[in-house]
Order: structure tokens, then C-alpha cells, then sequence
DNA sequence: TGCACATCTGCATATATTTGAATATATAAC
DNA sequence: GTTATATATTCAAATATATGCAGATGTGCA
């Protein structure tokens, strides 16, 4: 198979991973460094084990690694720029049909940028 | 609902529209210019209709536009630099599980980026 | 043992993908 | 002008994948 195939069929498989919104949160959550997952519980409001389904999912594509300290598993970015190329997507949101404003984007980005600083 | 939420679906609608090796395939295509249909067909191997209803999905999404002359339907990228995010991604491919090697993407990559400065 | 934390399994539902047949549209031939 | 051809789209059905939930299971600590 041509090269260029390979790597679309690899490129596809990283967005489909990517693309869902609680992953999405997730990342940016785990942009200001390593969480245990109760504190990803509670910082996104969702089902334990549906946060727990997601961070299998990405563990085992390698997009998070997990640390056990005792009875807590704390995860982190195998690669924490991913988020940062995740964000700079929000360049193409603007002007999609039946996208929020550019307002909310512009808001959201800003909350997640100062995360990174934190 | 809070923003970030918000903004997280849109970005996750994104990630979903570009997870698909076609549709990488035909946006790479695009990134040196405009094409009509027949051409893209013919450039990916692909059977019409496929690229047709990809070339829709994205039309629908803003990705790409059309531009009709004759009996030739045209296309070429909203906003082109989506290509260039798109390969970006690569960095993340790197590493994963079942992935393709680092040579592999690196000839992919500059086969791409070659187009671009066509 | 009993509790807290997190994961795993199985199932129902929802979405996406693929293919082939039918349909539209513009040009060309007669 | 009617028919044929090239180009591309749309529709419907079959298959494949992803998601979300509920309940059972595993693991470390007191």
C-alpha cells in the first residue's frame, strides 16, 4: 500500500479518537498536567465509568499514560502539545454551519489557553 | 450550557468530519488547488460515488467548495491551511499502538508537503 | 471483612461507511 | 429538437463501528 494511504488510514484513526466530545475534555483537562480520574469525575461532571471507558480508550492508543498511586489512577499526556494542536482546530469551527459564535469560541479558547499556563 | 462544553461538540464534530482516510485524502488533494471530481476519482482510486458523497459531507460541513464549469464540478478547500493543521497530526501518529513506522511517515509527510509548493 | 476507587463486560441504541442502482445536468451528435 | 454521452449526485439497503448504560468485577487500604 502507497505510503500516502498508510498514513491517511493512521491520520483517520488519530481524529476518530480525538472526536468525541468528552475525550476532547478530557485532553484539555489533562493539559495542566497529570489528574486522577475522580478529579476528572468531578471537573466534567460525567459517569465514572464512562471516564474510565474513555481514558482506556486513549491509554491504549497511547494519547494518555496512567500512574498508580495506591488506590488512585492518575493520568497524564503521552504528549502534552496534542492539546495545543487540538485548540488550533478551533480555527476552522468559525463559519461551520450551525457553529456557535465566534464569541464562545474566542471565550473557550481563552479558558483553556490560561490552563496551559497554570 | 457552559462553553467550553460547547466548543468541546464543535471541535468534536470537526475531528469527525476529517476522520476518514478518503476524506484526508481528497483535503491533501486540495491543497494544491482547486480539482473537479473525475480527477480526484482518478488521482485516489476510488469509486465516483464514494468521492461524491465525501465531497458533500465536507460541502455541508464548509470544508471544501464547490465551483461548477460545464459538465465539471469543482473543488477546492475553505480555509486551505486546514491541510497543513491535518498533517500537523502526524506528530501524534508517531508511537501509537499498531503505527506505521517513523520512515513511513516521514516520506508520506514529504510528499505532502511537496504539494504544497506546487 | 468492608469500603473506596476504578475498570470491565455485555447489551441496546445510534451513527457511519460502502455499494449499486436510479437520477439529474450539461454538452455533443445527429 | 431529440437522442446519446459524460459527469456527478442522490437514494436505499447492508454492514460495520461507536456510544452509553447498568451491573459485575478487580484492587488497595483500614
Amino acid at each position: 500500500m502507497p505510503d500516502r494511504k498508510v498514513v491517511a488510514k493512521e491520520l483517520a484513526e488519530l481524529f476518530k479518537i480525538v472526536a468525541n466530545p468528552d475525550r476532547i475534555r478530557i485532553i484539555e483537562e489533562l493539559r495542566s498536567g497529570e489528574k486522577d480520574v475522580n478529579t476528572l469525575v468531578e471537573a466534567l461532571d460525567l459517569p465514572g465509568p464512562r471516564v474510565s471507558q474513555h481514558l482506556s480508550l486513549m491509554r491504549a492508543h497511547r494519547i494518555v499514560e496512567e500512574r498508580r498511586d495506591g488506590r488512585r489512577h492518575c493520568y497524564h499526556l503521552t504528549q502534552p502539545e496534542m492539546a495545543t494542536w487540538i485548540i488550533e482546530g478551533l480555527d476552522f469551527v468559525e463559519g461551520r454551519i450551525g457553529a456557535v459564535s465566534k464569541q464562545t469560541i474566542t471565550k473557550a479558547r481563552r479558558l483553556w489557553s490560561l490552563k496551559r499556563q497554570q
